[in-house]
DNA sequence: CAATGTATGTCAGAATACTGACATGAGTCA
DNA sequence: TGACTCATGTCAGTATTCTGACATACATTG
């Protein structure tokens, strides 16, 4: 009705829908984490120490996708209140191994189990088919995007 | 290698591959925005009033996904240095149109012309088909999301 | 072996977004 | 008309994340 033409038109944009969908995701996650008082980035840490015991802050942050300051924190809170570990001294170089005590699996058990939920809602709807082909489109978003980060 | 079969299986979930290329676009974004001196937020809100001139600040916190607390010191932001006007009274109700000035169109239009090339970038190696068929994936999964907000 | 480059953990301060709260205006309904 | 509900704009305080900076540990290279 108002478009001017300037060109990247919003209702279809890839992009604007990757985030909205995005940002929907989160949203049904912190609604269904909030009666645990967990929230999205705590529940992703612990999933991901899970998954693979023995990450380090700095990986953690990365496959989180937060900064390790931010991480870091974090993990001094968890630690704190006793669902993950951390050597005092680090075994090889700086790297502080992380692991999950067998408070924070227990408190991770629930977590997991809403966060599913929500995950089976937002595949309702699709076929195996459509699943795995969007899996294959948003690995090739991903793979372009990081290509030309530092293309002149 | 150290899967426990809890089940969520982060390497194989749709939603951490969404949150994945979400966060990758992102930095995409703020990669290009960085010498034009514009953060992804302000870019999605002059491109917002850009596309549908006289938007009220919570509508554009709606589209732009986050509270209208925060837009409204963006907006302020944003008027006190000339890119967007808004009428000191309400002309119905207290909703306020917000509309771009000559110089707020102007500053977006770089800004735009960065952002497309993104855009662009992320849908190499995509298909027609492939694209549409992203496009009718990521509506489907917005939509199952909001579904359950109020469910039990 | 020494120099350099890269990656890590961590502290401190700044920027950003959020939650809570309030008053105001419009719509609904009896 | 009056009571009620809902949405809006805005102020204040809190929380979270980020940027900048530093020391340390390992790998690479001459």
């Amino acid at each position: 009705m108002s478009q001017n033409g300037v060109g990247v038109d919003l209702d279809k944009s890839l992009g604007y829908l990757l985030k909205e969908a995005s940002s929907a995701l989160r949203a049904a996650m912190e609604e269904v984490l909030r009666p645990l008082e967990m929230s999205v980035t705590h529940y992703s840490c612990l999933e991901l120490l899970a998954q693979r015991p023995g990450l380090s802050n700095s990986e953690l942050a990365r496959r989180a996708f937060v900064t390790r300051q931010s991480m870091n924190v974090l993990l001094q809170t968890l630690e704190r209140e006793g669902y993950v570990t951390r050597p005092a001294e680090a075994p090889v170089g700086k790297v502080l191994p992380t692991r999950l005590t067998p408070r924070g699996r227990r408190r991770l058990e629930k977590a997991t189990v809403a966060v599913r939920s929500v995950e089976v809602r937002m595949l309702a709807g699709m076929t195996e088919t459509e699943q795995s082909g969007a899996f294959r489109i948003l690995q090739s978003m991903i793979h372009s995007l990081r290509d030309g980060n530092d293309g002149a």
